[in-house]
DNA sequence: GAGAGACTACTCGGATACAGTCTGTCCGAGTAAATCCGG
DNA sequence: CCGGATTTACTCGGACAGACTGTATCCGAGTAGTCTCTC
């Protein structure tokens, strides 16, 4: 079980649109370029967000991405089930029907044992990730990087937005 | 993201093989029968969980496996892990390392913040699993379980255990 | 009746095949800004 | 100089291909009980 690349692109990418000017927008061209990414592969994760609603998007040329809310509004766990979906890590197919010391038309009372146990553990891991909000996660980010390299980021980033 | 079905079956197969009379092994074809599984590919499971020493096993006629130690000493993370392996869910690949306007030579300090909110929220996920200990499961299971059904289960494993 | 050898039922590991997903690329349709051109 | 037509740069969506992983099956090697056969 591993999550696919999109999840960490489109983290990336959501900080990236958080340092954007108001009201523009950054094309997928300049986000791929910003962190060596295929440019056409990037897109589709660029669309999922965009599908969940948490980017705008506008056509044309100066047209690309812009965050859809404050980014005191999207929580990592969005950025993370648009690209990956909302569905649980563990799926129950109920093999506990197939005991044959069950009775015949023997019917369950809710999700078995062994499911409950691993949606708790799947429902532990998103509330992780609900806890952290797009803000914070900027926030560490400006932490981590020399002053410098974030200053001059932000005009690289200016430079690119239409 | 979504968990192998060897999960579901190595979990099921540790609560049966908790109600095994001491001594006694249940052989790969019993469990499979019980769960309505594909022997030969169910027995993949059951040789992970063997490789991490959670359940002991013998050659011959009457084999099969055994939990290797008592179930309130094996907890699902171990289960889980056995099967799935102990990778982080999540992967960086460190694409903060592409910013162009990062000078030349420039060396991070530390996993990046987007790998950082990641990996809590995977051990949150693991520690809500290592809380539940394979005693913990079978009693639920136990309880979940109309109690004539669930003698009779118990009454079919010792018949089927050599 | 006892011991050696054959037999049987099982695990283990490797080889193989197939399907589905992930990764990545390509292209056409649609759109909006910028540019060009005719009046 | 102005307004409409063309060009350009972008997103969007679908189609497609290759690699990898998950699912599943099969078979040979090894092992430990059981059975048989011989003395």
């Amino acid at each position: 079980m591993i999550l696919r690349s999109h999840v960490e692109w489109a983290l990336h990418c959501c900080a990236i649109l958080a340092g954007l000017p108001e009201g523009k927008y950054l094309s997928t061209k300049a986000l791929a370029e910003f962190h060596g990414l295929p440019k056409e592969y990037l897109s589709k994760a660029l669309q999922a967000l965009s599908q969940a609603d948490l980017v705008d998007t506008t056509l044309g040329p100066t047209g690309g991405y812009r965050l859809a809310k404050p980014t005191s509004d999207i929580t990592v766990l969005d950025i993370v089930e648009a690209v990956e979906g909302k569905a649980r890590t563990f799926e129950c197919t109920n093999i506990r029907a197939a005991n044959p010391c069950r009775p015949a038309g023997f019917c369950d009372a809710g999700p078995c044992a062994v499911a409950r146990v691993m949606w708790a553990a799947d429902e532990a891991w998103r509330s992780s990730l609900r806890n952290v909000r797009l803000s914070d996660l900027v926030a560490t980010v400006a932490d981590d990087v020399p002053q410098d390299v974030w200053k001059s980021t932000g005009a690289w980033i200016a430079r690119r937005a239409g």
